[in-house]
Parts: structure tokens; C-alpha cells; sequence
RNA sequence: GCCGUGGUGGCGGAAUGGUAGACGCGCAGGACUUAAAAUCCUGUGCCCUUUAAAGGCGUGAGGGUUCGAGUCCCUCCCUCGGCACCA
């Protein structure tokens, strides 16, 4: 770009200037095995997409900059890396439209956000940069598959995929608009294919038993307890009425069974063919087809306009021998409990709503503790109130009560028995794409699926024609017929090789061990390392990956401590997990190239600098918050380093600082101090603005204090502060200098403002010294002086006097 | 639908149950200037009032607890996020 620049208010020779001298003096190293105390700050990893660094991403990595900063300040061994995770549909797709290879593309995005992320002052150590591409990295990715493999966790099952019949593609979710396909507008349909499975419900226990030893805010802890929504029941086994057949559902009201009125399978099952009769086969047929059709979230939705078909067989209720009709109903999922439902629609909202409009009979089992329940209404679910009725076995108990004795006596007769049942399910592990790791796996017609040899590992992925995913919906490593020709790992007879390749979420899952030793060739990190790293103390990300990704890993970091690989003496892979927040446009929507309303962070660096960006990005609201990008907010933040810039230029001198401006010095680093802690980013900086205005207002301020002062914006503006730090005459780095300390007696007002309060509404307010402000009789003998206050308190009754030493009285009068 | 988040001036937001609106933006007035930009100073929740004093109202809506509620409890409304093949 040839455009003039427009000028700053610092020369623009300082970034590049500092950049150089950090990576030549390794600042911000981090050392294994240091005497120091480490902390491991974790920030998300990206997406190195074609479009560059997004704000998003600054945002997210300088609020963990800041604190890694802070942490370096504080005296700790910080370990702050970062790495791409650039496996991903996007960039096999640009490889398809350009007809370019994704390694290409890969490392022209990651060259450009490595650059963008440099150019911000971000203090990532790229020495241990990672790549989840790189086959020395993949390595270990196939190597842990293999071992979830060895170890009975990964299986083979027919699993549909989104299949487009017109491109004859796969389709992601993603690529499905409204059930229709996005490149062709076809009507997408499901194909059954073999895929590979990884057993994470094994681990569904441990997986929430875990959460408490972590520290993670409580809506993370909650977002992966509801994703893994373990439930306590039963399963009950209902004869099929003139057939050799029985139906097992789960239920967690097992109380309820003399309420069971019918039964509604998912569409999926299998045994539906055998239980539909002549009658109603077409019917039923129709209804499958339809209910293939919609997503899960399409099924479960519109609670009242729950769908369903008559199959024409019988249940039989084995707890009093009555028949009810079996339906079939797409709000029933085959993925979760048995895929079968007893339906008590006095008792169960959907159960409910299904009745109605089918004309069920609904029978109450349970009478509401005030017996006013208009069950034509609604179902009444509560279980810690009422009592069961037109229930023989286990009349006239609670509801709670009643699910004991129910199971109790369901395993007595054997026709049922206590289950747990758990909304998550197991991980579909396969990909039919090729940008993505081939799964170490080989197919032999004598010894069946062998992983591949340790020593034959990685197994990389091969140049490939055209990237386009195969007409059949295998992966297109399927139609390179001299790569999936192998050998038997096992019988060195002729083999095949698994052509899917792996999800996105594989390179992710232990990305952050391999930060710990990145250039390991024996393993994928060092035992002893790993000792001394581990855990992650902050792992900040984005609240979408609170479920997936973050259960994914914690799964895959379990099994890695199951089979010795990181240190038994840390259980779980992060100590403390905090979300960070979203920044959306100027128009209040998400920011996305099709809405038009992206910022781009190189405009606002190439306008503003580094130091305005990171101090904007931090400013403009709470971390975890949603906010809106203003520009206008954005250049208030610009004038405010501009301020401190003169400031140090002009008002720094030998002459000792005025005492009120050194108290509101030693506030600020206290308040600072804390709120970096407190990731209150937004109110640190508020703080250093005010103390700016202070400063100007005041004059002058000594030169020693003021190096204190730069102290506390230098993990905010590393640039600014490197060089006025430098220009005062300090040594090179600031960033290795201790964090100011601040004098706890330099800190107290003299005199403060009491409020006076009449019956709890502010009447006055009372300046008074410190030493006798919180002194009751004192404030209380001053107030009652005032005016105002007498006003109040003449002719009225006082009944009480509440005093909170330092802040305020409230006179209570009647 | 389920789960989760949030709702405070013109705007972004601040506030251990204790003076609501810190800080920033915007706006208004002033200083400097031939003028502008930049910078600095002052003011700025709303209503009544010429102004001021004094007062009243005010944190999505409605109730409650409390000497005192943006903050705690209950009911409701709305916003935003996630929902398993986007990452």
C-alpha cells in the first residue's frame, strides 16, 4: 500500500523495533523445569482461516496476553504458546475451488496470522509453536486413536450421514440450510455408512465426577453436566400381545407405570417392521420416511405439534396386565434411553401433548397435594409433592418413595430393573473429507481391523488429484487405489486401508500437551515435563466449545491418564476454565462476511497501533461479555495513550509527587492488580484513566513514581511501555521487571463522605476525617447537625440507628 | 423444545445488600486560534422550575424479604448463545 500513513502519536518505527529486540532476548521464554513457579495460561487455539486474524481472536488473545503478562510481572514461569489448528472443511474447500493443495493454503494463513499476532504485541513463546497438520504432530494424534483402539474403545457401526442424492456427497450439518443441500438445493436424505466410533460414554461418570476438582465457572460446569445429563430410571420390559416379542423402555418415573396408557417408539427401530400390522404398514411406512427427513432439533422441537402413527399392535403393561396401543413418533430419539417411551400422560408434559391429540386416555397415578388438578389441562410432574393413587402395589407414598418401591419390585418379578441412561452419546470419529488425519486403521479380509504399526506412523496423507469427496460418499483417499493397497499389519497378507479420515476435534483434544514438548519424536511429551507443567492453570476460550471441545479433550486426557501417559498426580487437564466474550458489529449482529459488518484488525492497527487496539479490545466491556464495536470508543482510548504518551514526555520530573496524587498512585496499582486477577480487564483500564486525569491535573510526578505507573500499563501497552520506559533511562525489558508493589498506609483517604439516610432514602452527605469516621457517636452527634437532617427528625420518633463505620447512617423515624 | 447468558442514561458500561450511573463515547458551553484541527476547562439520568434551592421519579414488568434491593427470593416478558459433521 502506497496510501500515506496517517500519524501516530508515537513513531511508528517503536513496533517493529521491540518485536525484533523480545525475539532476540527470548522475553517471553518459557523455561522447563525453572525454579520459579510456572503458570500454564491456555487460550483457545484457532482456525487459521483465509481471512486473517478476526477481532474475535484479538480480543481473546489479549486478555490472555495481559495475564500473562501479569503472571511474568508477578514472578511466575509463564508458559503462554500457540499453535494453529488448521485441519477443517474451510480450507478443503478453497482447495477445491482454486484447485491449489490445503498444505499450500494452510501455510499461507498460518504465515499470516503468525505475522498479525506479532505485529499486536501478543507474548506467545514461538518456540513452541504447533501445527495439528504437521505429520509430526499427527503422529501422535494417529498413536492415541490406536490406543483408544487397543483398548476397546473405538468400534465400527453403521452410522447415517447427511447425503446430498444430487451432488452424491456427504454433507456436514453445517452444509444442510432447512434439510436442503447448500451447494444444490436438493432435498438431503440419510445414508447408512460403516464408521468408527470412539466409547466416550465409558467415561460419562468420570467425566462429571472430574468437574470437582476443577475450578471452572459454574455455567461451564453446568453446560458439560447437562451435556452428558445422566439419568436415573429404569428399564421395563412390555410383552408385545400375540407375538414372541418384548419392548424395553426407559423411564425415570417408574412410579407411574399403572399411569402407562400407550407406548411410542422411535422411528429408527427395527423391530417396528415386525409390529406393524398389514393394516397399517403403508401408513406407518409413510411416517418413517417423512421422520427421516428432519434433524433432531426439528423432532424435539414444537412440543404441540407432536407427530405420531398407530401401528396397530399391543403392548401389554406387565404391572396389571392391561393392553395399550404402540405408536411410533419422531419426538421419540432411537440415540437416547431404548428409543422407546411408555407414555403417562397424566404425568409427563409430552406424553401429554401426544395424548391430546391422538385422543389417548389419560390416567392420573399421582393426586396433587391440593387435589385441585384439571388433568384435561395438563400433567402433573412434580415428584416431591403427592401421593400415588390407582397404583395397588404402591399406593399412598410420594412419588420419590414410589420409584423405589417400583423398581424394587420390577426386580423382584424380573421385569425390570434400576438403569442410568446418559443424553451423551458416543463420537462419530469419521470424516468422509480428505484435509484431515487419516485414521491409522487397516482392513484385512482374515484378521479383520489392525491398527497400523507404531513405527510405520504417521501415516501420512498422500497428494490426491481432486479433493472433491467421492460419488460412493467415501473419502477421496478411497480413489488412490496404490495408498489404500497395504499389507496386513498382522498376517502380512494383502489389506486395505481405512480412507476416513479423522473430525477436527482429534488435533484439538491434547493440543495443549504437545505445547509442553513440541519436538518430542519418542512420545508426545515428556513424563517429567508434563509433571512440572501440568495442569493448565487458565484455559480461556469460547463458550461454543464448552461442550464439545472441551469434553472431548478432558475424555481423551482420562484415557491418557488411564494408560500412563501424562502424570497420575493430575487427574484432570485444566484447573480453570473461563469463557471469554463475543464482539459483535457495528449493526448488533455477529460479525461475518456475508453480513458485511467485519472489522478487521489490521485497519485499526494500521490506524491506531498495537497498544490502541489491546488497551480498546480490553476497555470496551466486561471479558465475558457480548459486546458491540464502536470506533468512537475506540479513538477515546487512542487519546487516552496519547495522553499518558505526553504525559510521560512533559510531566515527569526529580521533584517528589504531591501526596494526594501518590494515594491515587497506589490505588490504581492495587486496583489494577486485582482486576487483571479478576479478568475485570474493563475496569483496570477505567482505573489507569482515571489516574491519567489525576496526573494531568495535578502536574508533575516523580520519576521513580512514574515508572511505577508504567508498570501497571505495560501488560496492557507493552509497545508505549518498552520505549517510555526505555527513554526515562531503564534497562531493557520492562516486561522483566517485577510488578509494582503497593504501600497499604499510602492508600487511605483522609477524609471521607459519609451518607445520611432517612429511612433508607439519601438526605446528605457528611465530609469527615478518616480517623473519626467510624466512630458511631461521632457521625451520628454531626448528622443530626445538619439541616436537612433535622427536618426529618423533628416530630418524628427515632426507632433505630444503623451505622456502617466509613460509609453511611440511616436514621429509622416513624 | 432443552440447557445456558443477559436486560442499568442518547450509547459502551461501573457499582463486597449501603450515596445508582465510575471510566469512556456523544452532546452543550467556554479557552486557545485569523480560522480549523488538536488540546484544555466546565456541564450533562429524567420530571417540575426562568434559574437556583428544594423536591419527585428512576436499573425489563409485577410481587416479596430488609432499616436499606440494580444486587437476595417468587412469577412473568424479552434478548443473545449452544444443541453433537462449522471450528
Amino acid at each position: 500500500m502506497a496510501e500515506e500513513k496517517k500519524e501516530r502519536y508515537y513513531p511508528r518505527e517503536i513496533e517493529p523495533k521491540w518485536i525484533e529486540k523480545w525475539r532476540e532476548a527470548s522475553t517471553y521464554k518459557a523455561s522447563d523445569f525453572d525454579k520459579r513457579q510456572k503458570k500454564y495460561v491456555l487460550v483457545e487455539f484457532p482456525y487459521p482461516s483465509g481471512f486473517g486474524l478476526h477481532v474475535g481472536h484479538a480480543f481473546a488473545f489479549t486478555g490472555g496476553d495481559v495475564l500473562a503478562r501479569f503472571f511474568r510481572m508477578k514472578g511466575y514461569n509463564v508458559l503462554f504458546p500457540m499453535g494453529w489448528d488448521a485441519f477443517g472443511l474451510p480450507t478443503e474447500n478453497y482447495a477445491i475451488k482454486e484447485k491449489r493443495r490445503p498444505q499450500e493454503i494452510t501455510r499461507e494463513n498460518t504465515t499470516r496470522f503468525k505475522e498479525q499476532m506479532q505485529r499486536m504485541g501478543l507474548s506467545f513463546d514461538w518456540e513452541r509453536e504447533i501445527n495439528t497438520t504437521d505429520p509430526d504432530y499427527y503422529k501422535w494424534t494417529q498413536w492415541i486413536f490406536i490406543e483408544l483402539f487397543k483398548k476397546g474403545l473405538a468400534y465400527k457401526a453403521q452410522m447415517p450421514i447427511n447425503w446430498c442424492p444430487s451432488c452424491k456427497i456427504g454433507l456436514a450439518n453445517e452444509e444442510v440450510i432447512n434439510g436442503k443441500c447448500e451447494r444444490c438445493g436438493a432435498e438431503v436424505t440419510k445414508k447408512n455408512l460403516e464408521q468408527w466410533i470412539v466409547k466416550i460414554t465409558d467415561y460419562a461418570d468420570r467425566l462429571i465426577n472430574g468437574l470437582e476438582k476443577t475450578n471452572f465457572v459454574e455455567k461451564v460446569k453446568a453446560a458439560q453436566i447437562n451435556w452428558i445429563g445422566k439419568k436415573e430410571g429404569a428399564h421395563i420390559n412390555f410383552p408385545v400381545k400375540g407375538k414372541d416379542l418384548k419392548i424395553r423402555v426407559f423411564t425415570t418415573r417408574p412410579d407411574t407405570l399403572y399411569g402407562a396408557t400407550f407406548m411410542v417408539l422411535a422411528p429408527e427401530l427395527s423391530s417396528l417392521s415386525e409390529l406393524t400390522l398389514p393394516g397399517q404398514k403403508r401408513a406407518v411406512e409413510e411416517y418413517i420416511d417423512q421422520a427421516q427427513k428432519k434433524t433432531e432439533l426439528e423432532r424435539t422441537e414444537l412440543t404441540k405439534k407432536k407427530t405420531g402413527c398407530f401401528t396397530g399392535s399391543f403392548a401389554i403393561n406387565p404391572i396389571n396386565g392391561k393392553e395399550i396401543p404402540i405408536w411410533v413418533g419422531d419426538f421419540v430419539l432411537s440415540s437416547y434411553g431404548t428409543g422407546a417411551i411408555m407414555g403417562v400422560p397424566a404425568h409427563d408434559e409430552r406424553d401429554f401433548d401426544f395424548a391430546q391429540k391422538y385422543g389417548l386416555p389419560v390416567i392420573p397415578v399421582i393426586e396433587p397435594p391440593e387435589n385441585d388438578w384439571d388433568f384435561s389441562k395438563s400433567a402433573y410432574t412434580e415428584t416431591d409433592r403427592g401421593t400415588t393413587v390407582n397404583s395397588e402395589l404402591w399406593n399412598g407414598v410420594t412419588p420419590t418413595e414410589a420409584i423405589k418401591l417400583a423398581i424394587k419390585y420390577l426386580e423382584e418379578k424380573s421385569i425390570g430393573k434400576k438403569a442410568t441412561t446418559y443424553h451423551l452419546r458416543d463420537w462419530i470419529f469419521s470424516r468422509q473429507h480428505y484435509w484431515g488425519e487419516p485414521i491409522p486403521m487397516v482392513f484385512c479380509e482374515k484378521c479383520g481391523w489392525q491398527p497400523v504399526e507404531e513405527k510405520d506412523l504417521p501415516v501420512r496423507l498422500p497428494p490426491v488429484e481432486e479433493y472433491e469427496p467421492t460419488k460412493t460418499g467415501e473419502s477421496p483417499l478411497a480413489s488412490i487405489k496404490d495408498w489404500t493397497m497395504t499389507k496386513c499389519p498382522s498376517c502380512r497378507g494383502k489389506a486395505r486401508r481405512e480412507t476416513d479420515t479423522m473430525p477436527n476435534w482429534a488435533g484439538s483434544d491434547w493440543y495443549f500437551l504437545r505445547y509442553i514438548d513440541p519436538k518430542n519424536n519418542q512420545s508426545l511429551a515428556d513424563q517429567k515435563k508434563l509433571k512440572y507443567w501440568l495442569p493448565v492453570d487458565i484455559y480461556i476460550g469460547g463458550d461454543e466449545h464448552n461442550t464439545l471441545h472441551l469434553l472431548y479433550s478432558r475424555f481423551i486426557y482420562q484415557f491418557l491418564w488411564d494408560i500412563g501417559v501424562v502424570p497420575k498426580e493430575e487427574p484432570e487437564p485444566y484447573y480453570k476454565r473461563v469463557s471469554h466474550g463475543v464482539i459483535l458489529g457495528l449493526d448488533g449482529q455477529r460479525m461475518s462476511k456475508s453480513r458485511g459488518n467485519v472489522v478487521n484488525p489490521d485497519e485499526i492497527w494500521e490506524a491506531f497501533g498495537a497498544d490502541a487496539l489491546r488497551v480498546y479490545l480490553m476497555f470496551i466491556g466486561p471479558f465475558d461479555a457480548t459486546m458491540v464495536w464502536s470506533q468512537e470508543s475506540l479513538e477515546g482510548v487512542y487519546r487516552f495513550l496519547k495522553k499518558v504518551w505526553n504525559l510521560f514526555l512533559n510531566q515527569v520530573s526529580e521533584k517528589e509527587t504531591e501526596a494526594k496524587l501518590k494515594r491515587k498512585l497506589h490505588q490504581t496499582i492495587k486496583k489494577v492488580g486485582e482486576d487483571i486477577g479478576n479478568f475485570k480487564y474493563n475496569t483496570a483500564v477505567a482505573a489507569m484513566m482515571e489516574f491519567a486525569n489525576s496526573w494531568q491535573a495535578s502536574g508533575n510526578l516523580s520519576r521513580s513514581d512514574s515508572l511505577l505507573f508504567l508498570k501497571t500499563m505495560a501488560p496492557f501497552a507493552p509497545f508505549l511501555a518498552e520505549e517510555l520506559w526505555s527513554r526515562l533511562g531503564e534497562a531493557f525489558s520492562i516486561h522483566a521487571t517485577s510488578w509494582p508493589e503497593h504501600d497499604p498506609k499510602l492508600i487511605e483517604e483522609e477524609r471521607v463522605v459519609i451518607a445520611v439516610q432517612i429511612n433508607g432514602k439519601l438526605r446528605e452527605t457528611l465530609e469527615i476525617d478518616f480517623s473519626l469516621a467510624k466512630n458511631k457517636n461521632e457521625v451520628e452527634e454531626r448528622a443530626k447537625k445538619s439541616e436537612k437532617v433535622e427536618k426529618y427528625l423533628k416530630d418524628k420518633e427515632l426507632k433505630k440507628t444503623i451505622f456502617v463505620p466509613g460509609k453511611l447512617i440511616n436514621f429509622v423515624v416513624s
